[in-house]
RNA sequence: GGCGACAUCGCCAAGUGGUAAGGCAGAGGUCUGCAAAAUCUCCACCCCCAGUUCGAAUCUGGGUGUCGCCUCCA
């Protein structure tokens, strides 16, 4: 398997730290908003990372941080006139409300940074007593000259920067592009004790102290987040633990491309955010997971009507081609047939080069067209079906299977509409159109299609 | 100014030296009272120029264009 790895700019083999287990960790969200669809692009791919790892065999282990401490926190209670405990809880629970009806699973540990103050207070004292940091009036920096190696993730030299680029002018600082570990009090704000007083962690600490506690580990597998994270989060996050370690916090770290709104970038003054949870009242879970696995993850991708519905229609042939042939899940008593093997094979090689999503759902279109043209031979068709669903699972799709699949008419009753279908084909012989389209009209509305075959009437639930 | 990414059909997108996958949209046929669904068929010499090579979308150089990071924004 190879994994393109920011650290070294290169696709790598990936060679875990222990045989057979994969231990991953991923920037997870800062509590003071609902999530916008840039957000969801993270939480679904390494979503799909970890379910292909354990496809392949791997035992996972996957943290995702929650940051509860941050600016923005405190801006929105102040804003909201609320208190920064009761934003971050609001919060939290829409990400864990949102994420569920995304279809991502929990991660294995999803701790918030507030629970590890203590231990983020241990790892900067012990950066300041092997003179990686320093305190100024209360607030405490990281010492970017110290570190040697700084800039080996993201490939800056601190020296090289223009002097124009906007570097927060603070005299405190012995160099600009220190960062601050640990913040002195302000008024209003939620504070901690701590040995340079009362105040609050910088955010790049909480990452470092909740991987290794979780990971249970110096150095781990892999670590993610939105390419913006690059500078200065990732790189802040390893300099600090590499810096006491001397090993990089993370062998591979992985990051996924921005998307834009409709071909610009999103932003606050352009106004077109648009919430996951505003984009599931449009569009079903898995279009939104097709929509972002369609393109390379470290591509940018465009987000705009035309592609969700495309996605969505996408996602539903999966569907429609899986009710053709009814569908079931089988127990195959031996391998696929071989031609389906080498299906598989396309996939796994596919995911192998660096998770090509976009070539991996083209495996499953593949599956689909062999479905159609295999309806004859049902054992085939199904083992097909059975080898699409498999693979869709590894990409998150089908969750919904069950449902999707049976015909369950709810408070409609079947034999009504049996009788319903015999007095519209009734009036179909009579030629009383009126009266055959409204009763096809009408049970579309309650979800009902009707498809007229050669071998008479059948209905679907769409 | 520094660092980096990308440019393939109307849209999305694969392809990494051997003669352009796939999806959506579109066109036409079958089916239908009409429609939907289904089904069949059709639909690209890969931003430009030069070079390397028997052979390049794929490698090299140069253009042009788009975008990202350098700001505690995924």
């Amino acid at each position: 398997m190879k994994i393109y790895n920011t650290l070294t700019k290169k696709k790598e083999d990936f060679i875990p730290i222990e045989e057979n287990k994969v231990k991953m960790y991923a920037c997870g969200p800062t509590v003071y908003n609902y999530f916008h669809i840039g957000n969801a692009r993270p939480f679904v791919f390494f979503d799909v990372v970890r379910n292909y790892f354990e496809y392949m065999g791997y035992q996972v282990t996957y943290a995702q941080n929650i940051t509860d401490i941050d600016d923005k926190i405190i801006n929105k209670a102040i804003e909201d006139n609320s208190s920064f405990k009761e934003i971050a809880k609001k919060y939290i629970k829409a990400f864990q409300d949102d994420t569920q009806k995304l279809g991502i699973r929990n991660p294995d540990f999803q701790p918030k940074a507030s629970e590890v103050i203590g231990e983020i207070i241990k790892l900067i004292k012990e950066l300041e007593k092997k003179g990686f940091a320093y305190e100024v009036e209360g607030d405490v920096y990281f010492s970017v000259e110290s570190f040697k190696q700084y800039g080996k993730l993201s490939g800056k030299k601190i020296d090289d920067q223009k002097a124009g680029a906007r570097i927060e002018a603070n005299i405190n600082k012995k160099h600009p592009a220190d960062f601050t570990l640990w913040k002195k009090a302000k008024p209003g704000e939620p504070t901690w004790n701590s040995p340079w007083g009362k105040g609050r962690p910088g955010w790049h600490s909480e990452c470092v102290v909740l991987s290794q506690k979780y990971l249970q580990s110096e150095s781990f597998d892999i670590h993610g987040g939105g390419v913006d994270l690059v500078f200065p989060h990732h790189e802040n996050e390893n300099a600090q633990a590499e810096a006491l370690s001397n090993k990089p916090l993370a062998n591979y770290w992985m990051h996924n491309g921005f998307i834009n709104i409709e071909g610009e970038k999103m932003s606050k003054s352009l106004n077109n955010f648009f919430t996951a949870r505003d984009i599931l009242k449009e569009y079903n879970a898995e279009a939104i997971r097709f929509f972002f696995l369609s393109k390379h993850y470290r591509s940018p991708i465009d987000f705009n009507r035309e592609i969700m519905q495309e996605s969505d229609t996408a996602v539903k042939n999966f569907y429609s081609v899986l009710k053709s042939i009814k569908y079931k899940a089988i127990d195959l008593k031996q391998d696929y047939s071989p031609e389906l093997i080498k299906k598989k094979a396309e996939f796994i090689k596919a995911m192998d080069d660096d998770f090509n999503t976009a070539k991996a759902l083209s495996v499953m279109f593949d599956l689909v067209r062999i479905i159609k043209s295999s309806k004859d031979d049902e054992l085939f068709s199904q083992e097909a079906g059975n080898l699409l669903v498999e693979l869709g699972g590894v990409l998150g799709f089908f969750q919904d299977i069950e449902n999707i699949l049976t015909n369950d008419l709810g408070d409609l009753s079947e034999k009504l509409l049996s009788i319903l279908i015999d007095i519209r084909n009734d009036a179909k012989k009579n030629k009383n159109w009126i009266l055959s389209d409204k009763i096809r009209d009408d049970l579309l509305k309650e979800g009902i299609q009707l498809l007229d075959t050669k071998d008479g009437t059948k209905w679907e639930k769409k």
